[in-house]
DNA sequence: TTGTAGGCGTTATCAC
DNA sequence: GTGATAACGCCTACAA
């Protein structure tokens, strides 16, 4: 800038009136200006505009590991959503690890960031609620429901009890969930089936392991066991994506003799075959939701009460649990 | 800082000393600072240090869409290993952009990151060699082999042929390419078919549409008319996937009618039946050598020569273009 | 409308 | 060893 200050006959600050475009100034000076940042691709440097001013225009966004699809494309739409606004990201996963998440928040608060979206490793324990509040930096949790912090994320337990009378619909005999069942989706599929069948629970295995040897093994006796329908829910896709290939692998008929639906949606979901039903997260809007709110607590700082909205999951019925399909 | 040093009775260099731990300081004052920073969870602000100092410890990454499992695969070690180096990412997509590119690699500049790690949209264009040029950041091109400027890669051509040999060694009758005839890809793969089978152009199809619904007919009728054994590659797994579905759903068994080879061995392949053959390319290496290089780069400024060294993939064959599979 | 002065939180360069 | 003091590149008064 001083540069450019001295090239153009004016003082420093002029120049910087002008690339902000903020205040009034001399239209001639101003034209005389602008050629010449333009002339030598003049790039303000940020850093020092963040130390100036009190704002890095920076988003710090914290994964717990964006190789899975689901956050890459959670990870690209709050991209977007911050450029729109100005804001650049800065990004770290924390590979499921509490430590690894707290080193990461510390980088961050570092790097003087206007403001935090994160997916918390522990959303609800104590040390990660003192951790955000010594932390001090407008923050909104993404995908997972967090007491006492603004959060966007989808209904979990709804989710999973459109996924139940999904199954159930489809005279299912037997249930499998795919997952921790301490889960919301376990809990709203498992509440959906009991209204429905107040004893299904004695027809419900649940699937923890991520084994896939195991996986199959229980698979392969739980067909030689049940003749009927089977409807299986597993917790995402990629568990969902397994278990189809297994099904495929043991001859069991999708979705005739199991009726599978995944969690995501994720592309892969529509290229196999049978296609791959599962519950669409609203990736998108919950993207935007999430940078929305968080610039309105940047500009809010001593707003008091945290928004805590449940957006809604849709399911997307495919061929794995096709209603008909003779 | 400041208050630190006030609070400890030294001046503000002082405590800049302890903390950055590079010059002699009083033992006895070390350990009064460091416990002070300690007890107030003083975090150093790296906007100033970058200010004051000449680096801002910031690698740039620009990718052409993150939600490419691939990609968010390679971001997750390239962060790992920046981290390791006490580097920071900062991310942005270019949505196979030229003038989103172009922006991104200018709010890089803004933001003074001391080197750049990118898959270029336009490897070789002459506008993308003269805006690099006229950034000059330190930078480091991957996945693209990008003439006169450091990058690391897989040798496509070489993988190609691999799959070439491998297809033929099946006693494919006819082969099927998915993806853009220019690429290395398939230029591998042809001259592989090439040097065995000097005639066999004749009986290469070349799929180049991505509209699944032409995919299929192409197929349909391919299948239609021949009836040995197809071997078919597809640039990516992505693709793999969604031709290994459609082959399902027409009856094509695999891999005795077609035998399918994808690229890039992305978790799923696993998870399909058959298990879907594909090309792994040496993911975290390339993250490492990339980042190491890079550093290198940036402690070497004017290096001179460009570092431009293949990588070799390998392919993982799987059920569907078994060797054997009676 | 414009220039001058001071400061943002560090690092770097001096003397002491 | 340590403390002044001057940058770093910009922004925000304030004064002219």
């Amino acid at each position: 800038m001083t540069e450019i200050a001295k090239l153009t006959g004016v003082s420093q600050p002029t120049v910087s009136r002008v690339l902000n475009g903020n205040q009034a100034v001399n239209p001639e000076v101003r034209e005389r200006v602008l050629a010449c940042a333009r002339e030598h691709n003049f790039q303000p440097n940020v850093i020092a505009r963040s130390l100036a001013g009190s704002r890095t225009m920076l988003i710090g966004l914290v994964f717990t590991d964006i190789s899975n699809s689901f956050f890459a494309d959670l990870e690209k739409y709050l991209e977007q959503e911050a450029k729109k606004n100005g804001y650049s990201v800065i990004l770290f996963n924390s590979d499921y690890d509490w430590n690894k998440e707290k080193e990461c928040l510390d980088v961050m608060r570092r790097y003087r960031v206007d403001g935090l979206i994160l997916v918390p490793v522990e959303e609800n324990s104590e040390r990660f609620r003192q951790e955000m509040q010594k932390l001090d930096i407008p923050a909104v949790a993404v995908t997972r429901r967090t007491e006492g912090m603004d959060c966007v994320y989808v209904d979990h337990i709804e989710a999973g009890g459109q996924v139940g009378r999904h199954l159930q619909e489809l005279g299912c005999e037997s249930y499998i969930f795919a997952g921790t069942a301490g889960d919301g989706k376990y809990e709203g599929f498992l509440d959906a089936l009991i209204k429905a069948e107040p004893d299904c629970e004695t027809r419900l295995t649940c699937i923890e392991t991520k084994d896939p040897e195991k996986i199959r093994r229980i698979l392969k006796s739980h067909f030689e066991k049940h003749t009927g329908r089977t409807g299986i829910f597993a917790y995402n896709d990629r568990r969902a994506i397994q278990i189809h290939g297994i099904l495929q692998e043991l001859g069991v008929e999708i979705p005739q003799r199991a009726s599978l639906v995944g969690f995501d949606n994720t592309y892969t979901c529509g290229f196999l075959y049978p296609g791959l039903s599962s519950v669409s997260q609203p990736n998108q809007e919950m993207a935007v939701k999430a940078v929305q709110r968080l610039l309105w607590k940047i500009a809010h700082p001593d707003a008091q009460e945290a928004m805590d909205e449940a957006m809604q999951a849709r399911l997307i019925v495919r061929g794995s649990s096709a209603v008909e399909n003779r």
